[in-house]
RNA sequence: GGCGAUAUGGUGUAACUGGUUAACACGUCGCCCUCUCAAGGCGAAGAGUUCGGGUUCGAGCCCCGAUAUCGCUACCA
């Protein structure tokens, strides 16, 4: 058994179940743990009993192991029905405080650009987390950020999640019991909730502009000193409050957190996290403009949702103290939180879309196929068991077979006490391989209609007619103008995109503006039009100068259809990508 | 800088409660097949498990200490 989890275990059994009452009460890093272990079960007998005296660091398993190759005597002993299976009630073996709910996850997605990989890595693993045990999957939608808010991108993120095969139980367009499922369409009951806090003086008003916390910032910075509000709203007197309230200012709600002590979580994943709460800041909850911050509209959602296990990316794990003292300011039972490791570029930075395609419309529009791109996600951080020398052997399989799956194939065998909490690197080169896999299975009539319904569509051939019509003087001509619609490697030469008067370099920085301006623009031909030339002119780019050099970066040649119509065709996810390809490239170093 | 998390070949993962030459897949290289290229078959190189101590007959797994990387450090999520 990987032992993936240290907890000091000296603590007597009967210590554990008060551990989590309390608050803000610094815990030993293992008293919940301990619990889970040793309510409402026999304790398994490979597992050393606990001893009064004996303080020793030793490594358990995260869950048990009723998966693992080795059944425990826990499973053995304890046979039990399940929905769907599998990973043997991990609620079940939890502490006892849980009352069983039944399970209910959820993906928060936030509508302010393309559908990202990352939601699909996510909500893959809350869908599997949920269909494993015969519970809920939600999709709620966090637009609480009018600033980033894009229109478009509510519709694309249901597209791409249906795409590549998650569907929600509950969600705005399915809609559900606990609705409505938009945090813009929900910002009354925000304010009925920081109404609570204010009243029971866990939060306070703040009335600093946003200026004047940018001035404090910079000086702290200046100082050395890590840059945090100053709690200065804290101590404003009621009149004073009152005034300021009369006179209309604007204010944000801010989380009262304790000036002392420590807060200890669990992760499902980790092991307890303590965060000392002089490093926790009062965060924003409420906003001036009177929409609530994620913190505050996620621990509001998630309970009146009936949430049971909080399974997010990794780089929430610092805030999850302001969503513990927040659950326990409103007196509120805690989900589970299980923190997911954060798909990576190649240098292990989190994972972005100027290294990477992150875009989910990027992989639907280059040909990947939906299960190919769940498959992949499903190897990212582990999960599926893998087979032993053994099975291999007795069993004489392809060995490669162990990392090609099916969606239902990782409801019966995922297990969450499998997954490795390293970032996993977003391998663009081997979810090509598993594609390729997928392609070479299909039968000739499978390939086809895939074919017929992604790059030769009718829709997408006739997106393109208009742009060639004109200029064919036989159909047979049509790939010399419009291969670069139907390619995926296209790379101009040199003596192609380089304009006659400008040096390479000013060329490739201005390919870089010209990417900015795009990932901002709205995808149709005045926009992309409007962009480009306002560009131009603030860089000294003549038009001609400006679209040449693109057309040479999307098409690979001096000729093409018009540019614009033939980026609009060709969308935006994979126009990006292309350009970005080929700044990558260009800075890749050069022979000679 | 502060706080937190993480650490097995280039990449993704294995390695049962510490037990023989650290396994599988992708990638790379070579050979075979073949009109070419893929696919397929066969084979090879590539890590001694971030580093340093310790415990042990024995450590990737346990302990201590470093280091590195990533994340957070917003009226973004």
């Amino acid at each position: 058994m990987p032992a993936r989890l240290r907890f000091w275990r000296c603590f007597p059994a009967s210590a554990a179940s008060s551990s989590s009452a309390s608050w803000p009460l610094a815990t030993g890093r293992s008293f919940r743990l301990h619990s889970r272990l040793t309510t409402r079960r026999s304790i398994p007998r490979n597992i050393p009993q606990p001893h009064p005296h004996s303080c020793r660091q030793i490594r358990v398993p995260r869950v048990p192991q009723g998966t693992r190759a080795h059944p425990s005597p826990l499973s053995q002993h304890h046979p039990q029905p399940q929905p769907v299976a599998l990973v043997p009630s991990i609620a079940d073996m939890s502490e006892s405080n849980t009352t069983s709910r039944p399970t209910r996850v959820r993906i928060a997605p936030s509508p302010t650009g393309d559908p990202h990989v990352g939601t699909a890595y996510i909500g893959l693993l809350n869908y599997v987390f949920a269909k494993q045990r015969g519970g809920q999957f939600i999709l709620r939608i966090e637009d609480t950020d009018r600033t980033r808010f894009v229109s478009t991108s509510e519709q694309m993120i249901f597209d791409a999640l249906k795409w590549v095969g998650l569907t929600w139980d509950e969600g705005p367009d399915v809609g559900g019991p606990f609705g409505p499922y938009r945090q813009s369409e929900r910002t009354a009951i925000y304010r009925e909730h920081v109404e609570i806090l204010l009243a029971n003086g866990t939060a306070y008003r703040s009335f600093e502009t946003a200026e004047e916390l940018e001035a404090m910032r910079q000086q702290q910075i200046a100082a050395k000193t890590p840059p945090r509000y100053n709690g200065a709203a804290r101590h404003l007197s009621q009149e004073q409050i009152d005034a300021y309230l009369a006179e209309g200012r604007p204010y944000t709600v801010r989380l009262k957190v304790p000036l002392e002590g420590s807060t200890t979580f669990r992760d499902e994943l980790r092991g307890d996290i303590t965060f000392e709460h002089t490093n926790v800041d009062d965060q924003v909850l409420m906003k001036s403009d009177g929409f609530p911050t994620y913190h505050l509209a996620n621990v509001v959602d998630d309970h009146l949702m009936g949430i049971t296990d909080v399974i997010r990316a990794e780089e929430w794990i610092s805030s999850t103290p302001k969503h513990i003292l927040l659950y326990k300011a409103f007196g509120w039972e805690m989900p589970k939180f299980w923190h997911m490791p954060l798909l990576r570029n190649a240098d292990k930075s989190k994972i972005s879309k100027r290294k990477n395609p992150v875009s989910l419309n990027f992989y639907r529009d280059s040909g990947y196929l939906a299960p190919a791109v769940l498959n992949y996600l499903g190897l990212m951080g582990g999960g599926m068991p893998q087979l032993t020398e053994q099975e291999i052997v007795s069993r004489g399989i392809n060995t490669k077979e162990t990392d090609i799956f099916t969606l239902p194939e990782m409801l019966e065998k995922y297990d969450f006490a499998r997954i490795s909490l390293g970032g996993p690197v977003f391998d663009l080169v081997k979810l090509k391989w598993l594609n390729g896999e997928y392609l070479r299975k299909l039968s000739p009539e499978a390939f086809f209609s895939a074919m017929r319904e992604t790059i030769f569509s009718d829709a997408y051939l006739q997106s393109i007619i208009p742009l060639v019509q004109a200029r064919l003087e036989t159909l047979g001509q049509i790939g010399d103008l419009a291969d670069f619609l139907f390619r995926d490697n296209v790379m101009p030469p040199e003596n192609v995109w380089l304009p006659k008067k400008r040096e390479s370099a000013e060329t490739l920085a201005f390919v870089g503006e010209q990417l900015t301006a795009l990932e901002a623009a709205t995808w149709d031909k005045d926009s992309i039009e409007g962009e480009l030339k306002k560009l131009g002119e603030a860089k000294g780019w003549s038009v001609k100068e400006n679209f040449m050099l693109l057309r040479a970066i999307v098409s690979g040649s001096a000729t093409s259809p018009p540019l614009v119509e033939s980026m609009v065709v060709f969308g935006k996810a994979r126009t990006l990508d292309r350009m970005r390809r080929f700044l990558a490239f260009q800075k890749l170093p050069k022979r000679n």
